[in-house]
Order: structure tokens, then C-alpha cells, then sequence
DNA sequence: CGTGTCGTTGAGCGCTTTCAACCCTGGTGG
DNA sequence: CCACCAGGGTTGAAAGCGCTCAACGACACG
């Protein structure tokens, strides 16, 4: 919608900014992070060197499809999108990673160039491990690599569950299809559960247009299925949604029942 | 199509046979493998330790989506595919792993329950590593992790691109977008390229039906962007292709130019 | 020569996309 | 206080595209 102009908002700061933070706060920062969780404290100590701190406006892109990335990044606030830009303009959104979280594993280890673009879904705050330290620990510390072969392996089969909700017939099993896979991330019971990311994004991970996804759950709204509350929703049913995953159902217009 | 009863045919040997083959013999053949490349003679002599050949029929399934996978397997003859069943009796197929390659290690790593369905789509023999033995190696053998930690990103590196293609807003933009990734793959310079499968498997890959695969594939030939051969196929102009892939095009009856 | 598998071709329909206008909310500034 | 705007989201109408169903052709095999 907008040129790519980044604008520099809230206290005036520069966008993509490597901010030169001391790296006992760096250090400190990282053993807060989810990702972190089991690292010893050298461990942290070791790859804080040559990690920098970097802030990231919203809207503003970390790097571009076919990039060499140098390093790994964790989310420390905020949000990033990493998507495949489409050739029609639209994007297919591979993953919103959320505080704690990592990612670019792969492109590191491999040294590979980066299949997909990262941009700043809001305003973010990450920090970013510089790929030879990075590739060194990975070498020296055998409990890390063991760690990182299990977190690569746990997001491999989480794409593959992505793909299979990708690859439901039609967009209303899609779209169960996911709500389900939510319930059994957020853990809450029968609470409401929150969209974790604005509808547009979600759509584009769904591989549907932003339209059609509102359509969709104004359906399952309209027929009992779910309570919709914003870009929050609660079921009363499970079951009755996971019928509507496995069999999906005409969506007319006027459809009684 | 079928019922899934396994069908016991050439040999008249049974299906899903589990040899009792000589252990000696198991260490050969793993010896001989692409996958195991690098992997030190003990190493292999340990990892067998458990390791059974299985033989499998045409169309036999080997586990199916949901299943806790017990075994690292190795593909020694033939094909394997691995695919999501889709609740309208098509599929979704992940992946065709032929002669040398491994499939299943996030399974095993993670002790997870398997996302997808493996079934043979030629007559195979495998070797199937058991998890227990397969998770003390990597616990045991950094080297071991190391690589498996190579491998298992570059197979996520490899997914996403797969979804990059199933992402392509046209059919036409993603068999043009299959196509070159192929060559990337054969190597084969300007020579002829062979589908590495079945059609009907790689329509299932690509996320469309065998119909319009087929369809596409006659309207790239018809319109010059493509040679084609029984399964194989020809390219002139790279270049068109890649802006077929961009760019796409309307793909209407009686087409000049 | 029948059978099974793989593949092609044709016709029709339904779904999703696209383009468009509109609504709603929050923030901003006169 | 209200006008104004931007961003996110909803809704409507039209059209294109891929799917489904079906029949047919090619080929291998027993």
C-alpha cells in the first residue's frame, strides 16, 4: 500500500537501528528468552559477543527473499512475518514469530540463501547472533546442537502441519482446520482464544485472501459454530467444528440448520 | 480408489515383510547409502544393531498420518511417498524419496506422532533404523547430530520452497515454477529431463489434480515453452519459462503467438 | 484378449479471487 | 468538540479458474 519508506514514529529514533548496546544487557536480555531456556550461563556469555541489538519499525523489512543471512535472530518484543512475496503482489505467510521465539535456523546452519523475506508485523526489538559464532558454538557444544536438531526437527513438523491445513479442499475446512490447531497451542481449555495475529496476516498464512477468511468465520459465525467477539472467537462445540474440518458443508446463502 | 487391502502380487511373496536378514548384511547395504555417507564403519556397524529390511509391495503402506514411528527408515530400492490424506480421498503428497535418501528423522528425534502417510509407489526395500538405537547414536555421537542437524534443515529449506511453488497464484505459474526447480536438482544441463515420479504423484505434490496437470503441461508444450516426451521433457528458453513462472498468462483456447 | 494402470480430453459447476465501496475504530489537530 | 484521516476489516457483485465427473486412449502384463 505504501512505499517502503520506513517512518520513523514514537521518540524520533532511526528505523532498523543497531543500536550499540553493552553486551552484559545483551546477555541479559537473551537468558529472559524462551529460546535461550537451558543454555548455561557461558553458553549465553559465548554467543552474546558479536551479537548486536536492533530495532525495527513496523512495516520495516529485515531482509529480503534470497538474502545470504548472517545471523540468527530472536524476537525480543514484537512480531515478525516471514512470508514468500508473490509474483501477484500478495505474500504466503510461512510464520509470525512471537517473543522468545527464533528463527532463520536453517539458512544459518546451511549457510543457504533465505527462501523467504522478514519484515516487522509491529514494532520489534531483536537481537541478533552473528552466524560463525553462532556455527562455532554449534560445533563445540554438543548439548546445543542436540537442543537445535530438536527445534528444527518440532518446526519441520509444524510446517508440515501448516501445509496440511493449506491443503484442505475448501477454505471453510482450512479455516477449522486452524482454529482447531489454535486450541491445542494456546492450551486454554474452553477459554476464548485470540487470533495471535491481525486477520490480513493470518489469511495470507491460510493461503486466503483476506476477504474470503472474513467470510468464512462470519459463516461459522452466522451458523453456531463459533462466537465471534473481534479477533477473538470461543467454541462451545469442538467436535462440531472438527466435523466441519473433515467434511465441510455447501456455505450458501439463507443455509438453515 | 481402493480398499486399502494390500495386494500380494509379482513374487506371490507376502507383503510388509519384515526379512530376517543377517545383520552383516543390513551393515552392507546401509554402507552403500547416500545418507549414510560419512558415517564411520562402527558407527554404521551400530546403528544396525535392531536395523530390519523390509519389503514392500506396490501401494503397500508402510504407517499412516498419525502413527508414532518407531523406525529411522532408508530407502534402499525403489519409492517411497509421503502424503497428507485429504478429507475428500485425494492427498497431498510432501514428498518422493527415492534410492539412498532417509525420511522420518523429525518423527523419531522429537517422538512425535508422524504428520503424514507412507506408502510405496513402486516395489521398495527399506532399512528401518530403530528410534532407540537412532536417538542414543545422536546422543552418543556429536558428529552424528551435527550432520543430522544439516540434513534436517536443509529438508526444511527444502519444504519451504515446496510451499513457495503450491503458493503460486496459477497452475501454470506453479508447474513452470516445478519445472525449473527441477532442473536446479537433475544438473542436466540443457539435456532432457525426466519427472521424477508419477504424474498423478506430482499433481498431488503441486497441489493440483491430475487433470489440470495434465492440461498445463499440453498447453506449455502447444505454446512452445516446453518439449515434451512420454514423462520426460525438453527446454529451449529458460528465461520464458522463468517469466511464465513471474508473470503467468492468460492460458485461453486457440492461443496464438 | 481381457484387465489394470496411467494418462488425456471434454463439459459443467462451484468456489475463490478480484475489484470495489463501505464501515468502524483510534489518533490528531484545529 | 468535531472534522479528518489512516488502517483494519466487512460486504457486495462479477468473473475466472481449477475441480469433479466421465469417457476415452495408450500401454504393459498375464
Amino acid at each position: 500500500m505504501e512505499p517502503a519508506e520506513p517512518i520513523s514514529q514514537s521518540t524520533g529514533n532511526i528505523t532498523m537501528n543497531f543500536m550499540p548496546v553493552p553486551i552484559v544487557q545483551i546477555q541479559e536480555t537473551m537468558a529472559r528468552m524462551a529460546c535461550c531456556e537451558g543454555w548455561g550461563r557461558d553458553q549465553v556469555a559465548r554467543l552474546a559477543v558479536g551479537a548486536r541489538q536492533i530495532t525495527l519499525a513496523r512495516k520495516e523489512r529485515l531482509f529480503t527473499k534470497g538474502d545470504q543471512v548472517q545471523a540468527l535472530h530472536i524476537v525480543v518484543s514484537g512480531q515478525m512475518r516471514l512470508f514468500i512475496p508473490l509474483p501477484n503482489g500478495s505474500e504466503r505467510v510461512i510464520s509470525l514469530v512471537g517473543r522468545g521465539e527464533s528463527f532463520g535456523e536453517p539458512c544459518v546452519i546451511r549457510a543457504e540463501a533465505c527462501p523467504y523475506e522478514a519484515v516487522a508485523s509491529k514494532n520489534s526489538h531483536l537481537i541478533a547472533i552473528d552466524a560463525l559464532v553462532y556455527r562455532r558454538e554449534l560445533r563445540q557444544t554438543p548439548a546445543l546442537a542436540e537442543q537445535t536438531l530438536s527445534l528444527v526437527s518440532g518446526r519441520l513438523l509444524r510446517t508440515l502441519r501448516d501445509i496440511e491445513i493449506c491443503a484442505q479442499p475448501s477454505s471453510l475446512q482450512r479455516v477449522a482446520h486452524y482454529l482447531i490447531h489454535l486450541r491445542t497451542l494456546g492450551a486454554a481449555k474452553d477459554q476464548e482464544i485470540r487470533l495471535p495475529a491481525l486477520k490480513r496476516d493470518i489469511a495470507a498464512k491460510l493461503g486466503l485472501s483476506q476477504e474470503t477468511f472474513s467470510r468464512v468465520l462470519a459463516f461459522m459465525a452466522q451458523q453456531g459454530f463459533i462466537r465471534l467477539k473481534g479477533n477473538a472467537f470461543g467454541v462451545d462445540d469442538w467436535t462440531l467444528l472438527q466435523s466441519l474440518a473433515s467434511a465441510g458443508c455447501p456455505m450458501e446463502a439463507g443455509g438453515n440448520n
